[in-house]
RNA sequence: AGGGCUAUAGCUCAGUUGGUUAGAGCGCUACACUGAUAAUGUAGAGGUCACCAGUUCAACUCUGGUUAGCCCUACCA
């Protein structure tokens, strides 16, 4: 027996098939089952388990798994290896915030050994969340055997990679991982420095609005200036504009542009009111000045006028006659002071990265604070100023400590954080806070430094970790030096299958195009350590590649410096730190305390999750490159990248040969999800309402994966009742009957095709035309076409033609050979397009394979059928059969179909019901071949909308009508101009004109002077009306029914209505869908015609033994058509 | 600021190499149909294919520009 079932409830056949694939190891099979020689190579990017699962991951985690899936049916065996990023700094956020310590805490309140078992022990908090929504959602991956990247032999294997990468060298010999002193981004609230793709992650460019300063810089009459110079009282100043205050007391330097003309202009200054005279480019007065004030007596001003006389004294200084101007320091810091900073700095340097495209064209120059600055000070020999450090004079403490306070020493702003948002939120919202910028500006205003004050709105970088601004600073660090491999990358790229194409070679291309050093270092202490020594001269370094290496090191040590030292049974700080190695020449070695960029570890899963070369080298071999990875686009910058770089830096090879990033997951308004807004989806709670299947179709169906999904509930409803609840009715249909039959498929003793009907072979040339572009769409990784192609399958042909139209040879009589193709053909359009639709949806489709085939189970077993498999994921996904697929057929269906609803719109527009037979459907025709293909398909239609015969009427006839339009393709090339009018003109041609043409196959015409020979093909010839019928029409076919009715018919068709109102009554009253009955009738004069003429056949329609005529009936009053209402009583016998 | 992508019905989306009636589903209205139905049919309402130019006999489609949204690039102070 088939299982039969009242309902469909989706999260009940999610757990039913969830413990069976549990119980049976389903997942475990349908890999071991493969041949190890056929793999498909998946990469699991690893999440980390330290927050909860979204619904994004569901999306995310769909792809993965669909594409696995499919790939294990072809055949592949797909090696689902899970991970784990177990690193970074959202899990020392975490930890700091639950101890409620912060970083400058770590070592003196907790110990680093403290604070990192504290990290080891949080990042797998949610671990069992994440299992169960693995589990639930149906994602197949391996949960047991997971690489972790804190674990040693990852964290060897990752060494490895850096010691290859510190061994290569580029052409000019220098190496892939170096030390540099850079101005880099930094988040103090983070404390580390960012590499540039976490600085190029969605959203860390905020638009924000800082206070901007244009300074006032006082120019110092030396031999260089004295032509700015009109007497010697005359106060000169360089306006120079900043929209970071905070970096005026660094200020060392004016950075002009050598080619940009700059102007003097007498003035006064605004907030005092004392005369000045300004220079600024001269392309930029306007910004400052109104034409209309120029030449205005000076007397008039008042402080706080918004009309600021000026005057121009000197316009066409080159920008180069100005490099060398001396000028005061600012905001001098005492204890920065130096004979060298007085000597060589506070003087105008040149810029070619000069505009003058906002401010004043002069540039306030920070160098420890600017990579643009840092750049130029060094050019011109302009030093940095900070505080004195003693080992390196030339690169002294910045102003600014990495906490992002300024140093104590700096005069009146010491100890106050640079950015108003380092402060804790409720300072910030104090009424009496001041930011440090406002602050700044402020003093200068006070001291007549301030030229203009405003608020300016732009663009500026932010942790995409804290979500605070970052700051420039200059920072010592580790780099990958990935822009000597940028030309590689780039090239390696293009041989990437990139899933939306436009990723590969715009987003990502661009970026390699452009691509900057990797700075790998982090001031951290909960990653993998930096695995190089360093003697504290810097002389001498060592990069360690392996536990082995370190082992003979730390050996050579203990016996050069007499300790006892030992590799440590964790790799991690502090206990690395703790090593000290002794360098060829005897000294002692120190380890550079960076640990690295988190993203370096996830990139590395290729060879870690191996813990290659050090073990698994064939495994290795096996599994690399990737044929398939997927992840949200934001990974891109993340670990696309990080992947792409080391594959190609150490294998000179890609690490994935195909990869699908997924858009983001929206509220159904559009909008991001945030915490903040309360519109994040739960996925235990959608997963448990829904289903995960209808919950990953509709992520699938509805757009594609790369754009982004506006997620709303009502989508997954859609595809529940549409899809699912489909499938579902058309499976308990057949269940339902094949019980009753008591027909069981037998794969042994199947129907030729040939020897079934024109309907069944339809249906099955329908199924492997699917069969054939589901391969395809998914094959081109394209599962939005896919899923859609079969959702039309489903629905449209399977559904509302096939079983619609099949639905009497089910339950009619007995079994025949007409029947038992009609349950073997049904079988098998559920069995393939289950199976068709398993990689999207793993449990309804199991759940319906093992509904199908349970009945047959143990001979299928037994003779070892395509069958016997007990899930449908273990089975050989449906080859594509040509030989199935008639497109002729096809295409007499959809003929078949598209005249059957022409005729209901034409009962329609007339009102007669389609339980009135009518007597005579015509079909007007053009060609002979039409009348062939229609006759095929001829008892389908009359059965469908219930007419007698079929007749086609041909142009012989005379009857016809014909229409003619231009076949503006054929035409267009022909006429050019007369386009139009020969349109008009064939509009209006006569049956005869057309008849002619198709006769004579030419005919002339002339337009504007022009004669034109028109062939058939450059007409498109309908017929349009059958006079005296109703007709209706679609493109080229029309079709005219006789509404005549003769008393015969209408006795039918009340036979028809008395019929279905007895069936209604039965399946009212529950009796079975066999139950013998009796049928009283009350003698009513609508019916007896009806009852005369058809009495067998109703009894035959209702299964009666019995049809009486009553006066008086005990049964209900129903209506039939006209407003008669019959009594009719049924009962079974 | 520059570069890219997108813009089609109330909503979610299709729309081939330019070709003359721009489609589907959902939702809405009305009427049917149903011995599988959380279905289905027919009909209706709903579109200036974002806007403006250009190329062409012909533009939703190609080109340029504008606007809006998104993404990317950028410490231009």
């Amino acid at each position: 027996m088939y299982r039969e079932f009242k309902h469909l409830h989706l999260p009940s056949i999610d757990a039913e098939i969830r413990q069976f694939w549990e119980d049976e190891k389903i997942f475990e099979k349908s890999v071991s089952q493969r041949p190890t020689d056929k793999s498909f190579v998946f990469y699991e990017g690893p999440p980390s388990a330290n927050g909860k699962p979204g619904i994004h991951h569901v999306m995310a985690r769909t792809v993965k798994d669909l594409f696995c899936r499919y790939n294990t049916l072809k055949g592949h065996r797909v090696e689902r290896k899970g991970g784990w990023d177990t690193h970074g700094l959202p899990i020392e956020l975490q930890v700091e915030k639950e101890l409620g310590i912060t970083k400058e805490d770590i070592g003196k309140k907790v110990t680093v050994e403290e604070y990192n078992q504290a990290c080891r022990s949080t990042v797998m908090r949610y671990k069992d969340l994440w299992d169960d929504v693995t589990r639930r959602m149906g994602y197949w991956v391996d949960l047991d055997n997971p690489y972790i990247t804190f674990e040693n032999d990852y964290i060897e294997s990752v060494w490895w990679l850096l010691k290859q990468l510190y061994e290569k060298k580029t052409a000019d010999n220098q190496r892939f991982l170096y030390k540099g002193f850079t101005i880099q981004p930094y988040s103090p609230a983070a404390g580390t420095g960012l590499s540039s793709h976490e600085l190029n992650m969605p959203g860390t460019y905020k638009e924000v609005t800082d206070i901007s300063v244009v300074a006032m810089f006082k120019v110092r009459r030396t031999s260089e200036s004295t032509r700015l110079f009109d007497d010697e009282n005359e106060d000169v100043r360089i306006l120079a504009w900043t929209t970071t205050p905070w970096t005026l007391p660094s200020n060392v330097a004016l950075t002009v542009g050598p080619n940009i003309e700059y102007a003097k202009v007498k003035t006064l200054s605004p907030y005092t009111g004392q005369p000045v005279s300004v220079v600024l480019a001269k392309d930029r007065l306007v910004a400052y000045f109104n034409a209309e004030d120029e030449n205005q007596p000076f007397e008039n001003f008042k402080v706080g006028d918004k009309k600021l006389p000026y005057q121009i004294v000197k316009q066409g200084i080159k920008g180069s006659e100005l490099v060398g101007v001396r000028f005061e320091q600012l905001l001098p810091t005492p204890a920065a002071a130096t004979p060298e900073l007085e000597e060589k700095a506070f003087r105008i340097i040149p810029g070619d990265w000069v505009t003058t495209e906002d401010g004043t064209g002069v540039v306030h120059t920070a160098p420890y604070f600017g990579a643009d600055d840092f750049r130029a000070c060094k050019a011109a020999g302009v030093p940095f100023i900070g505080l004195p450090n003693p080992k390196a004079p030339d690169l002294p403490f910045p102003l600014v400590d990495k906490q992002g306070k300024f140093v104590d020493e700096v005069p009146e702003f010491g100890g106050r954080y640079v950015k108003a948002e380092y402060y804790p939120a409720e300072i910030q919202k104090d009424k009496e806070f001041k930011p440090t910028d406002l602050l700044i500006a402020l003093r200068l205003k006070e001291d007549n430094k301030a030229f203009k004050i405003e608020k300016y709105k732009h663009t500026y970088p932010h942790c995409w970790r804290t979500d605070k601004p970052v700051l420039y600073y200059p920072l010592d660090s580790w780099f990958v030096r990935a822009s000597a491999a940028k030309e590689r990358m780039a090239e390696l790229n293009r041989t990437i299958n990139w899933k939306p194409a436009s990723t590969g070679t715009g987003r990502f291309g661009q970026w390699l195009e452009n691509l900057q050093d990797w700075n790998l270092s982090r001031s951290r202490y909960w990653g993998v350590p930096l695995p190089i020594w360093r003697t504290e001269d810097a002389e001498e370094e060592l990069c360690i590649e392996s536990v082995a290496q370190l082992q003979s090191e730390i050996e050579k040590a203990n016996a050069a410096l007499g300790l006892s030292q030992s590799v440590p049974a964790d790799l991690h700080r502090p206990y690395m730190d703790e090593i000290v190695l002794v360098s060829p020449s005897g000294k002692k070695m120190f380890r550079e305390l960076d640990l690295i960029d988190v993203w370096f570890d996830s990139g590395s899963m290729p060879y870690a999750q191996w813990h290659y070369p050090f073990e698994n080298q064939e495994v290795f071999k096996n599994n690399f490159p990737a044929d398939f990875i997927a992840e949200g686009v934001d990974q891109t910058r993340g670990w696309f990248y990080t992947l792409h770089a080391i594959a190609s830096m150490v294998f000179d090879s890609v690490a994935f040969k195909t990869v699908v990033s997924n858009g983001l997951v929206l509220d159904k308004e559009g909008n991001k999800m945030s915490k903040s807004k309360g519109n994040v989806v739960d996925p235990f709670e959608t997963i448990e309402e829904f289903g995960a299947d209808a919950t990953r179709w509709y992520m699938m169906a509805n757009a594609n994966p790369w754009d982004n999904l506006k997620f709303d509930t009502a989508g997954i409803i859609e595809v529940r009742n549409k899809l699912f609840g489909t499938m579902y009715n058309t499976y308990n249909f057949f269940a339902l009957y094949a019980n009753l039959d008591g027909f069981k498929h037998d794969e042994f003793n199947v129907l030729p095709y040939d020897k079934r009907s024109e309907l069944d072979r339809w249906v099955i040339s329908k199924l492997y035309s699917l069969v054939a572009d589901y391969r395809a769409a998914m094959d081109d990784y394209d599962v939005t076409r896919a899923c859609r192609a079969i959702e039309d399958f489903v629905d449209e042909h399977l559904s509302n033609w096939y079983v619609r139209l099949s639905r009497r040879r089910f339950w009619k009589g007995e079994m025949s050979a007409d029947k038992t193709a009609a349950y073997q053909t049904l079988f098998e359009c559920l069995l393939v397009t289950g199976q068709l639709m398993s990689s999207v949806a793993p449990f309804f489709s199991d759940w319906l394979y093992r509904n199908l085939t349970a009945p047959i189970k143990d001979v299928a077993k037994a003779k070892n059928t395509p069958l016997r498999h007990d899930s449908v994921h273990l089975t050989d996904l449906t080859q594509p059969d040509p030989s199935k697929v008639d497109k002729d057929l096809e295409k007499r269906m959809d003929y078949a179909q598209r005249i059957c609803s022409l005729a209901l719109s034409i009962r329609k527009k007339e009102k007669l019901r389609v339980r009135l037979p009518l007597q005579k459907i015509l079909l007007p025709v053009l060609d002979e071949a039409f009348i062939a293909e229609v006759d095929g398909v001829k008892d389908l239609i009359l059965s469908e909308i219930n007419v007698k015969h079929l007749e086609y009427v041909t142009d012989a006839s005379g009857l016809l009508k014909k229409g003619a339009k231009a076949n503006f393709k054929t035409l267009g090339a022909k006429l050019g101009k007369d386009m139009k009018e020969a349109a008009a003109m064939i509009t209006n041609f006569s049956n005869e004109e057309i008849g002619n043409l198709e006769k004579s196959g030419s005919l002339e015409i002339n337009i504007n002077g022009n004669a034109y020979s028109l062939t058939p093909e450059d007409l498109i010839v309908t017929t349009e009306d059958l006079p005296g019928w109703k007709v209706a029409t679609d493109g080229d076919l029309t079709v005219a029914l006789d509404v005549t009715l003769t008393p015969e018919l209408l006795a039918e068709g009340t036979a028809r209505d008395l019929v279905n109102r007895i069936q209604n009554i039965r399946k009212d009253k529950d009796f079975n869908v066999t139950d013998r009955v009796t049928v009283t009738l009350e003698k009513h004069a609508a019916i007896l015609d009806a009852v005369e003429r058809f009495r067998d056949y109703i009894k035959a329609e209702v299964l009666a033994t019995d049809l009486v005529l009553a006066d008086n009936v005990d049964g209900e009053k129903v209506e039939l058509e006209d407003e008669v209402a019959v009594g009719i009583e049924v009962s079974v016998n």
